[in-house]
Order: C-alpha cells, then structure tokens, then sequence
DNA sequence: CCGGTTTCTGAAAGCGGTTTCATTATATGC
DNA sequence: GCATATAATGAAACCGCTTTCAGAAACCGG
C-alpha cells in the first residue's frame, strides 16, 4: 500500500495513439518543422498536455546527432577564480537548450584522459578549456572533429579565446603603488611554468608586467624581491610557501614596502603573515592583489579586476553563437553541397577577445612613508 | 589545402564490417555479456583498436533505458562551502561510468524548474540535491519517477540524506569561548528561514546550538546579543550587514567579548569589522567560525570543521551504492517477476547519515580578559 | 470539371547501439 | 553413431524520436 505509483514515462507513441494521429505528426507539432493542420494540430496539443509529455533528451539527441551538450574542461575546484569563471559559462547555458558537463582537472593523468576523449561529436557539440593552454596533443585532440572551442583564460593561435591582459593588469597595480611613493616593490607569485600548463603563464606575465612598470619609473629591477612558488601546484597548499616569502622578505635587509601579489589567494596570505609579525597592512605594508575575487572585498584588499565572471560570460557566449553560426551553415549546405571545403576557411577568423582590467582601490595601500634604513 | 581532415566517427557498423562479423557481436565484446569464441573476439578487438572505436553514448543510453548521468541540483555553487561539497560530489563520480551535470540554482523560479524537469529517468539516473530542504512539491516531483535521491546537508524522512548536527557543532563553539572564560558571547548568522529553503535551516540550527550550550554554562542568553541578516539572500553582499552588526554590537554598551558566526564568511567580515575599528583579533575579540572552508587557515581563524568534503562524498557514494544495488535488482525482478510491490518497501530503510563536526582550534580565539565596564 | 500544385499526413527508414530469437557448428552422452 | 545439449554467431527487432518519401486531400485556374 505504500507503493508510490510510479509514474511511466510516456512516449511519443502514447500521445500519437491518444491523438489518433502518427508520431510524425507528434513530432511535426512538437517542433513545428512541418505544415499541421489547425485541427490536427489542436488535438495533438491536447493530447500531450494531458500525457505531460516531454520527449526524451537522449532519443532526440541521437536522432539529430546533436548532443545538445556543451563540455567544459576546467581546472574546476583548485582556484577560487576559476570557479566565478565558471559561474559565468554556467550562467549562460541555463538559458540555453544546452545541458553543461564540467570536467573537473585536478590532474596531468586527468587531462590528457578529457582531452583526449570529451571533444567528440557523439559526446559533445562544443567545448570550453578553461585556464589551459592547450599543449600539441590537446590541440590534435581538438581540432580532430572539427567541433567549436573556446579557451577562457588562456590563448592559442588557433582556437577563438577570451583572456585577460596580464601585463597590463600587472602594471596597472605596480604603477598604483609607485603612484603612492613606493619604490620598494616585491613580487611573490605561482611558477611560472606548469606541467599542467594553467596558472603559470599568467604569475610570468604578471611579473613581466610587474618589471615593464618598474623599469618605466626607472626603479632598477631586484631579483630579490621576486618570489615564484613552484610548488604551487595542483592541490598544494600554497599558503605556507607564501608566507614564508613574506617572512623571508620582511626580515631581509632592506625590505620592501609593499608586495603586489600574483593573486588575491596569495595576497592574502602575505596579508596573514604581515599581520602575524605584527606589521599593519598597509600602513607598514601595502598590498595589492589580483583576480578581484569575492574575497577580495571582504579583505578590503586593493587589487586588478580581471572581469572573472565576465570572462566565462563572453566565451560561453561566442561558443553559442558558433555553434547557431555552424548550425545555419549546415543548412546551406544542404542545398548547395559543393562548398566542403571552404568551411575551414573561417579557420581564419578565430576570435581573440580581451576583457578589460582595472584597479580596484581598497584599503590595503597607503602612501609609503619609507624610512630609509628601518630598525630592526 | 588547410582543410583539417575532419575525422569521422566511426560507429559499430565499421567495426563490424572490418571485423566481417555482426553488429551484435562486436556489442558482445564490448560489454562481454555473451560468450564470444576466442578467435573472432580478437578479430574484433583488433578492429576495434585499429578504428580507435568508442561506443556512441547517446546510442548505448537510449538503448539500455538508462542515462549514466546524475543530476545534482546546488544553489550557488560557488559559495565556497557548496563549492567544497561538490568537489567531493565530483570526486566521486569522476572514477564512475556516470556523467554529472550540475544545476546551480540561484532564484526561486530556477528551482521550482529544476526540481520539475530534471528528475526524471530520461534524464538522469539518480539526483543528489544540497543544501535544500524539498518541500511538498518537490517531494512529489522527486519520487514521481522513483529515482534514486540523496540528499546532502539537509534532511527529509523520505529520502536518504548525508548531513551534519549544526546543534552540536555550535554548541562545541560556544563551549570553547565558554571554557575560555567568555560570557559575552554573541551570535551573528544568516536568516532563519528562507524562501529557497536553504541554509537558513542551518543557520537556525546554529542558533538553537548557540542557545543550549549558554543555558548550560548558566549564561543568560541575550537578545541583543543576536544578529541575523535576513537579506542574507540571493546573491546580495552579506558582508556589509556582517560589518554594520559587528560594529553596533562593538559599541553598545555592553560589548561581547566573543561573537560566534555561523559561517567562516561571516567570521571573516566579523573580524575584518573588528580591525577595522582598532581591536584586535583575539586580542581584544574572540572570533569563532562554522564551515573551515580552506580560507579559515588562511584566516588562523578557529572553527567548526563540518567535513564539507566528506559529506560530498558519502552523498555521492550512497548513490551510486543506491543505484548498483537498484540494477541487481531490477535483474532480479527478470528471473521472478512477482514481487513487484515489494520493492517500494524498502522505502522503510531510508538512510540518514551523520558527519561528523569538530573543532578547529587556530588563532582567532583566545581566554577572556574581560574588564566588566570597559570604558569607551 | 479536370490536370496540376500545394498542403497535410502516415508509413517506414534511419540515428547507433543492445538484445532477443533463430540458426548453425560443436560437444556431450549413451 | 545419433539424439541432444551447448556454444557461437547473424538477422532483425527495438530504444524514442526525427525525417524522408509518397500518397491523399484540398485548392486553383481555365
């Protein structure tokens, strides 16, 4: 007696037999693809209202040959960033027919397993590569299909992309800095290059940027105030290794008076550890971040707004629209079939879009009131 | 010429024509449900190599009725303690033959749709819901088709479920100020009730925690001493609200000397709050958290570990187990098909998980200097 | 009122797999 | 050595929907 009816799920079938009519015709007013009578039509309608019908996702899937899916491969739950990125692609998909399956990369075994097997047209009609720059065998797995790619956070010649301009950022916050009279600027920031190929590549353009912006103030560049973490790997806990930087940094001879960090999680950590010698932020210490990811308000920290969600918006929104793009174009072929080759043409105009980068001003900087040669 | 040579998929077909065998058989070798003779299993494998054949999911799901694919319905994932949850959700089914796609709620409309249209068999085998307590309608709409449901950090009798005990761990929190020497505990969290159903829950459980172990240490509970933000709400800046309750509660005229939150987010803005006004952090205010999402290291801030993670993967295990032991015995039913009725009964066995929450001692608390009359 | 369109509809053939059923080849038993 | 069980395989049906193809019905000009 406590048998919950389940409910069956009903077919095109069923409502093709309560309306009288064949699933052709069910079919024809479900996607209105094909003339139907106003009657007939009417019927058929009712019909599925009182069946509540829904045709299976799978069923049409396999009979378009579409997967009406989108695959997003993204080093998903290592990096606060990455997750308001993500929350920007999923934002635009929800309005979208397309459901979204997020690869979550936590490890080189990891990647090249995704990359090898998600891009397939029998799994997906797209996909998104989040802060991965894609490597040769990527590429190859890729492109083999010929199916729509867009990078988010990361650049190739040969796939359209969104990203941001490091460099630029980078010295947008150095220049705030040398702006409030610091001349004594370090750098703690990831590795600069990666197995994994994410990540690195933005801490190493961030510090080019962080030396373009001192050399333009002719503030000579010291190879001690740059502080790369190659241990900030997958999964590590770079908290430590921050902090030790900072310690290391603070305690040194001549230290410096504020510290641009390669991304708000790490300044943060230097924020900690200032705090933990006792050094105020940013009356001892000034420090800017980058990402502008939620925290960072609720730090106060001073930072570069790289447009996060913004980013996942924007390439989300370019895979969709090549995605309609190829759909039509599919559709012209099929009255003049000659023009297979020119496809690839477009090849050519693969979209690299920029998102705009700015300072956001908080209260983790402050005029330098350098003494020379502190007490220690 | 700089046609990329679009691969084809190949399908079962070319395998089976390469191969000079049937269809079926090469579906034998690949699931091996049916005895194949030696010789021709290798003729087939060698053709399933050579033609780097993989097998059209959408084919195999719309032919076995089944979709490989779980659902999981999360508000906000990106609120980092959602987002560590689904990271243990996502652990778990990376090593599974399902896919999971995530439905991120962030409206009350988004809800009811989803709660609606995804659990239903066509669309995915088993639905893991966070963090959101079903109401009636829900609770109809996940047992219309009897798919398997867990539910992670909230509770309903009807469906299994993995979650914490708010009580105890809030309780744990304010015995700790409490054994420190605290009397002026107070007590700042999100809103009690909800119109999405979800977190406000936990909120109040904390509450409730919060209250039972004051009454236990002989400490009279004080109204002032609550704060609950009610526009604690989509999407909206808790922050602010955090700040403005931490500084009225600082400057009344009776200011706690530890203020309990029910959330390290919240702890966060609490102590961002309090340096703000010149205290220090647990100099001069003791701060307690709830969640030790990973910035409650970075923060030193102590706090009640609720295993975020774990409870993701004991969610996402006890599916998959519910799932298994469903595909047995729907084998079952194949040999004896009479007890139709029966299977609902275990309906009964309804699983209720606890996980285990604990205190997290770090820098952020410390014994109560309590000066009865502090002067302002 | 008739040939020729145009409009509407049903039967049937896919989509790419799995599975049943029937058939043939091979073993087994007596 | 023959009846019979068993193993191995192919042909065809099926999963639920879309789409082609072709036929029926309605429409139209002359």
């Amino acid at each position: 007696m406590k048998n919950t009816a389940t409910a069956q799920i009903t077919t095109i079938h069923d409502v093709a037999k309560r309306a009288g009519v064949a699933t052709a015709t069910v079919s024809r007013v479900l996607n209105n693809t094909a003339p139907v009578s106003d009657s007939t039509r009417k019927i058929v309608q009712t019909a599925i209202d009182e069946l509540n019908f829904v045709p299976s996702p799978n069923a049409r899937k396999l009979s378009w040959g579409k997967t009406f899916t989108i695959a997003c491969i993204v080093p998903f739950f290592t990096r606060p960033s990455f997750v308001e990125r993500l929350r920007g692609i999923v934002g635009v998909f929800e309005d979208s027919d397309y459901d979204l399956i997020v690869y979550n990369v936590e490890s080189a075994r990891r990647r090249a397993q995704y990359f090898n097997e998600v891009p397939r047209p029998d799994r997906c009609d797209g996909v998104i590569v989040v802060s991965m720059t894609p490597n040769d065998n990527d590429v190859n797995a890729l492109k083999r299909f010929n199916l729509p790619v867009v990078l988010v956070d990361s650049h190739h010649p040969q796939f359209h992309s969104i990203s941001e301009n490091s460099e630029e950022g980078a010295a947008k916050a150095v220049n705030h800095l040398i702006e409030l009279g610091h001349n004594k600027i370090a750098f703690i920031g990831g590795p600069l290059k990666d197995t994994l190929n994410f990540e690195a590549t933005s801490s190493a353009r961030r510090l080019k940027g962080y030396k373009q912006a001192l050399q333009n103030a002719n503030i000579a560049f010291k190879d001690d105030y740059v502080c790369v973490d190659n241990n900030f790997a997958i999964g590590s806990k770079n908290g430590n290794t921050v902090k030790a930087f900072t310690l290391q940094l603070m305690r040194s001879n001549r230290p410096p008076t504020a510290i641009f960090a390669a991304s708000d999680f790490q300044a943060m950590g230097v924020m900690q550890a200032a705090r933990s010698m006792g050094l105020r932020v940013p009356e001892d210490l000034s420090v800017v971040g980058y990402d502008d990811i939620e925290l960072a308000e609720h730090l106060s920290l001073t930072t570069i707004n790289q447009s996060l969600r913004l980013s996942g918006e924007r390439g989300a929104t370019l895979l969709l629209e090549t995605l309609s793009i190829l759909s039509t174009e599919s559709k012209k072929e099929n009255s003049s079939l000659s023009h297979q080759s020119f496809i690839d043409d477009d090849a050519e105009k693969v979209i690299h879009e920029k998102v705009p980068v700015d300072l956001v001003l908080r209260a983790s900087t402050a005029h330098s009131l350098d003494r020379q040669h502190p007490v220690i």
